[in-house]
DNA sequence: ATGGTCGTTGCACGA
């Protein structure tokens, strides 16, 4: 089985690049972020065209996450399962995929650390792990990925220095992310890849693309019966290329 | 040291 996650920074704008991608790599399972849409407005019908069910949590204009999959779609959770306030943004789904739990997140920027929206996604990463222990245990199958605006480690920053005091590096939302590690997630890109600097997300500015300025906050976490299976991880850094791309490059892991 | 580019919607703001 083949799985992915693309942030894709408006899916109105990407769907051309995302059905090429589609077409090229041919994922069993997709999670889209940003698709920045209603639900009345997702394409579903442009990707069961391709072979895939799909089900979409938007709100339109910003945030919105999708599920992609020709291995089955079933038992889709929108927002948080696991109790506490309902998130007031689409930022959350979750779906049974070839025997697989699938939770596609697109986790809260926090601006940064003096910001309201900082705490925000300290709480909502807390209600992240509330969320996979209230539908799965550390011994299911189960995938939580997108882009979770966090960094794991200084590894996974171009430059750590330019980051100090900055969001996506601060100890307390690394201990989140931590934290759903220690219940039994597995970073699967890390996995494969122990020492690389690559980088999943670029800023379109000042050429950071081409000049390797990136950091990788798109993650692909598996608990140990689906590490066990992965046999594959890599970013798709050429979707970053050429016309009107996203800001952020897919990952891509199979399991066995 | 600063700002740079996108995508949204409107003529600013979030990322």
């Amino acid at each position: 089985m083949r799985l992915a996650t693309w942030n894709v920074n408006s899916l109105k704008v990407r769907l051309p690049r995302v059905e090429e991608w589609l077409a090229d790599v041919q994922p069993d399972v997709l999670c889209v972020q940003e698709t920045k849409l209603s639900d009345d407005a997702f394409p579903a019908q442009t990707f069961a065209a391709l072979g895939y069910e799909s089900a979409h949590y938007g709100q339109g204009q910003w945030n919105g996450v999708a599920i992609l999959s020709r291995v089955g779609l079933s038992e889709v959770v929108t927002n948080f399962a696991g109790g506490g306030d309902p998130d007031p943004d689409a930022r959350i789904i979750t779906a049974l995929c070839g025997g697989v739990r699938v939770t596609c997140v697109y986790v809260p920027n926090g601006r940064s650390l003096d910001d309201d929206h900082y705490q925000y996604k300290l709480r909502w990463l807390a209600q992240l792990r509330s969320h996979v222990a209230a539908l799965s245990k550390p011994t299911d199958q189960v995938v939580v990925t997108g882009d979770f605006n966090i960094a794991p480690t200084d590894l996974d920053v171009y430059d750590p220095g330019k980051f100090v005091g900055a969001t996506h590096v601060s100890p307390a939302e690394r201990a989140e992310l931590q934290g759903l590690c220690d219940w039994g997630m597995t970073d699967l890109f890390r996995q494969h890849h122990a020492d690389a600097k690559l980088y999943s997300w670029w800023d379109y500015r000042a050429g950071d693309f081409h000049q390797g300025r990136g950091l990788r906050i798109d993650l692909v976490l598996g608990t140990s019966p689906v590490a066990s299976r992965c046999e594959f991880a890599v970013i798709d850094r050429n979707a970053r290329k050429g016309q009107l791309p996203s800001d952020h490059a897919p990952v891509i892991v199979d399991l066995a």
